[in-house]
DNA sequence: ATAATTACTTGCATTTTGCAAGTTATAATG
DNA sequence: CATTATAACTTGCAAAATGCAAGTAATTAT
């Protein structure tokens, strides 16, 4: 179900849909680590109950923000894939890992902190533009 | 007290501490509304309940994203202002509210889109840095 | 034919959020 | 200077979201 707007300001509105634990945690799986089925998300680092992901995939889902598909050849396995509405978040997620990268190392120490980062930090809109082609091309590969 | 991390993921971390219906929202009014008091924030258009605003606004002082102060004339009134590290969220925001712009207004037609909106699309990093400026200048003035 | 895998659901415990009322210290008012 | 109002909370309890563990149904692999 489609949760309430609190009122009519956009960005308590995105914080409407998207203030949570979990919403964004995993479009980032989705959009970085590369994960497509309710199974992939499961075996995911930040542990996801599989009650809770089910109710967020469905609210994702219609929400527009990922769409739910399968293979031709496989009647088993979901995909959930990021829809342009999902991939439009890409500048949000590289915000919040600036501000992590800048802020938070002093009370969490072990944020990861390789190449990836250094590309990061160099330019966050190269980064963004990056992700969002990497995903267009697996999209277009399927 | 301070949330535990789940993870090192940059992304993960700052949603760790961000990642709620109420932190970023809280943000919001201080930095474009110019809230800075309790009463304030409790007579925001979001009506947060005020156990949980003292308790937010405990946390975001435990983590150094503002700091809590008076007047000197004035012993009765807190004041709530952002340090640089609570500053540094204006890129997120700006991103959320580019998101609901473009991608919520389907389904919450009531979002506003006056002016300001027209400065937000026209050029997002203006309008963050007009923000921050306003908001250093505010400091200043005190 | 049997076992394993995938994608869930269900029941219950815990944590977070929310509401309403109460409390304390300071400031304004007559 | 006594009374009232205001600001900033706290407390108790209800409701909702999150989390854990176990169970189920439909494929797919062996």
């Amino acid at each position: 179900m489609l949760p309430e707007f609190r009122c009519d300001c956009p960005f308590t509105s995105a914080l409407d849909i998207l203030g949570d634990k979990w919403m964004l945690v995993i479009i980032k799986q989705m959009l970085i680590e590369g994960k497509e089925t309710f199974k992939d998300f499961t075996e995911s680092e930040e542990a996801i109950a599989t009650n809770i992901l089910s109710t967020k995939l469905k609210l994702l889902e219609e929400l527009g923000i990922i769409v739910k598909t399968k293979r031709p050849n496989n009647k088993k396995t979901n995909l959930y894939l990021l829809t342009d509405t999902g991939l439009a978040l890409t500048p949000i997620l590289v915000e919040l890992a600036t501000w992590s990268d800048k802020y938070l190392r002093d009370i969490h120490p072990g944020i990861v902190n390789g190449e990836e980062m250094q590309l990061l930090r160099n330019d966050k809109a190269a980064f963004a533009s990056r992700l969002e082609k990497k995903y267009r091309e697996k999209l277009a590969a399927n």
